[in-house]
DNA sequence: CCGCTTAGTAAATAGAAAAAACTAAGTGGA
DNA sequence: TCCACTTAGTTTTTTCTATTTACTAAGCGG
């Protein structure tokens, strides 16, 4: 989402009113199962608010009645669930090496992907592409049926604060890109919201928005791919983004972590990204750029200099996650990116190292949760499409106007 | 503030109308002057809803009318601001080498302040001490004649989240210390909203919470003394304090910056402090506990050792920083701490890195706002008391009740 | 002096949630 | 089977808040 900081908070009844329904919606998509006297209970409104608020999402097709619940000595009360037949969420990830998309229900479940290869392009021609496959995507029977909510898409650098502007994408060599601007002519009939982010962003958003249950109060998403991105999430009810003054907020390839050391792309020297990423892998290892590195590398994880070079990234990578632990110390890490599939030679040194030092300043024994993807081809792209839901469930879009 | 993540927001008419009450009171606090015209095209309220508004702060001694406004061809709209006479907020830190305490306004001004130095000793004796220190405080005319609002504590420690524990504080050698508890039968008779937080939090939440005119969207304050701390807030309008799931946010000292080298006291090796810290200069330079730091060093700026060490801590602040930059990237940052009193030499090299590589990234020339503070005596102090009337105006404190 | 503009207040209205009273639908015990 | 009891959910009435509308207040400029 490019959208921050509105003006200072205050409402009239209207407001009052919506906030309350996104609040039930809420509720419901976080705890599937939940019956009207649940939700008077943990949203501290009466049964009679909360029945009229159900009432109007059911009728607006957000919600489906479930079966009854187990009586526990009176009537037993009726399940709420979210329609997810009613809705599908449009998201997009365009990365170095191809475009991701996907479709999704409101719950996060994907109902139909794509990925393409391609090698980097100018803005316009890689919209153009975009726009065609997003057209076929939405053929696509489980999408076809429903209502499209919106459209997000994942971009691999910092967006503008404020407004829809990759500033720089230094993999793509693109640089102030008004993305959606360009995508727009080609999807003339796509309605909703349309918003765009950070990769990283959007999959640390996605990763805490479609958890149900136990819901972690903060999240950063490492993504660990030609370049080392991050993306901070807080807030357990409506997630809020950490995207700082310039986008620049979890742009950890480039701290510091060996002042005087290799340059970097940047122009700084010691950068993480010199230590560890794909790019400074292909460099140890003399990886051309027309080879896919992991494929290239999966078959010689057993050679020395390529267990040496992913041993030290691996332990780089370590440092990263223990810096992040001591500046944001988010409630869980997820780590995904296309190192991931390198495995054990890379992951291992780094969480062996993560796991060693977390708890040397506090002296206890608490576990971070540290989670790491396999397979995150469409992580960011489904976040992107959790964005869009946020926003309309919480945010200013007029698609929120349907709660009533 | 101790407190987080409250359940999901929903709210009655109750609600609502404190929430208007709110916006308006933090408008006039962040724009004095402001007429109850402009506070209704702001906050997208009607004149009436504002006027009404406006009346019960005024009865209740939030606000004071100014004078009136210079006409543009109408009725002169009535300058609205804070009252300042009628309440007082109390702030307090629990330093290393002392306990400072303020008495300010609404507004932030200091009234009273007091700076008692003292070795470090048991929590329960401290606590004691600044009970009475406080209770002195409060004998003081400019305060004695006021409400008291609450009393805000900065400690220089990791907080629990959610609970007002200070989990430790190394250089006192606390741990688990629950100070509000320990505290309160010192003081039986101070009413108001109670709370405590890490020092650096607490002074960033202060130098964003008590700005006027225009507010930066995010803030570190960085604290360099005997230990490297920093605190993030974020939101111009209701100020968020990153904390972390074990309130470790913004231990910047125990960041890794020279993998594998010296060994820190956290155990580990590299951290930041090992490199720039009161005690690794300390330790560098090989002054004694019982010196004072700053004054034992500031006769002694031309000699070569002294000159040397400063520097190269001065470099790893630098690195420090722009890390900051890359992870947090906040509107602004204020650096804070006695070791600020070192001046140039210190300070020089670190500043002059981190001016020369904030804008590798995105090749522009756009300058985040870095202010150093010379005394930063009173600034977590102040910046606890920030906290205290936060909590009050957009908490859930029954101190807010009296907006009606 | 008078039309015009803007600030602020007062009275009437609309609309939201709450409160109270109700119906619905189960339990369990006699 | 009946019936007291419990909990879920709805309906009706009431309360409360912001808005709307109409008004008064107070300046400007011709």
């Amino acid at each position: 989402m490019s959208t921050s900081n509105q003006q200072h908070k205050a409402g009239d009844l209207h407001f009052l009113k919506r906030l309350n329904r996104s609040a039930i919606l809420e509720l419901v998509r976080r705890t599937p199962g939940l019956t009207r006297a649940d939700i008077a209970t943990q949203a501290q409104l009466t049964k009679a608010t909360v029945g009229a608020g159900v009432q109007s999402l059911l009728n607006q097709g957000w919600l489906r009645e479930g079966e009854l619940q187990k009586s526990s000595g009176g009537r037993p009360g009726r399940a709420l669930h979210l329609n997810e037949e009613q809705h599908v969420l449009l998201g997009a990830e365009v990365g170095v090496h191809g475009l991701r998309l996907v479709a999704c229900t409101l719950a996060g479940q994907v109902l139909v992907s794509h990925h393409e290869h391609l090698v980097p392009t100018t803005p316009e021609v890689t919209a153009e592409l975009l726009g065609e496959l997003l057209h076929a995507l939405m053929q696509e029977a489980p999408v076809k049926k429903r209502r499209c909510l919106g459209l997000g898409i994942a971009l691999p650098g910092p967006i503008a604060p404020n407004k829809p502007v990759l500033r720089l994408a230094p993999n793509l060599g693109w640089r102030d890109v008004r993305f959606l601007e360009l995508l727009r002519p080609h999807l003339p009939h796509l309605e909703g919201t349309w918003l765009m982010d950070n990769e990283a962003k959007s999959a640390a958003f996605g990763e805490l928005y479609f958890r149900t249950g136990n819901i972690p109060e903060s999240l950063v998403y490492v993504s660990a791919g030609t370049g080392i991105g991050s993306g901070m999430v807080e807030g357990s009810h409506l997630p809020l983004v950490t995207r700082g003054i310039q986008g620049l907020a979890g742009e950890i390839g480039h701290t510091v972590l060996q002042p005087g050391g290799l340059y970097c792309h940047c122009g700084n020297r010691g950068c993480a990204e010199t230590l560890v990423s794909g790019w400074s892998i292909r460099a140890a290892l003399g990886i051309a750029e027309e080879e896919d590195l992991i494929e290239s590398l999966l078959p010689r994880l057993d050679e020395p200099d390529v267990q040496v070079t992913l041993r030290r990234a691996g332990e780089a990578l370590g440092v990263l996650l223990l810096n992040l632990h001591h500046t944001q110390n988010p409630s869980e890490i997820v780590l995904g990116g296309s190192l991931t599939q390198l495995g054990a030679p890379l992951l291992g040194p780094a969480l062996d190292f993560f796991k060693a030092n977390q708890n040397r300043l506090l002296g206890t024994t608490q576990q971070v949760p540290l989670r790491v993807v396999q397979d995150s081809t469409f992580i960011a792209a489904r976040g992107a499409a959790a964005q869009v839901l946020a926003s309309i469930i919480h945010g200013s879009s007029d698609l929120g106007d349907t709660f009533f």
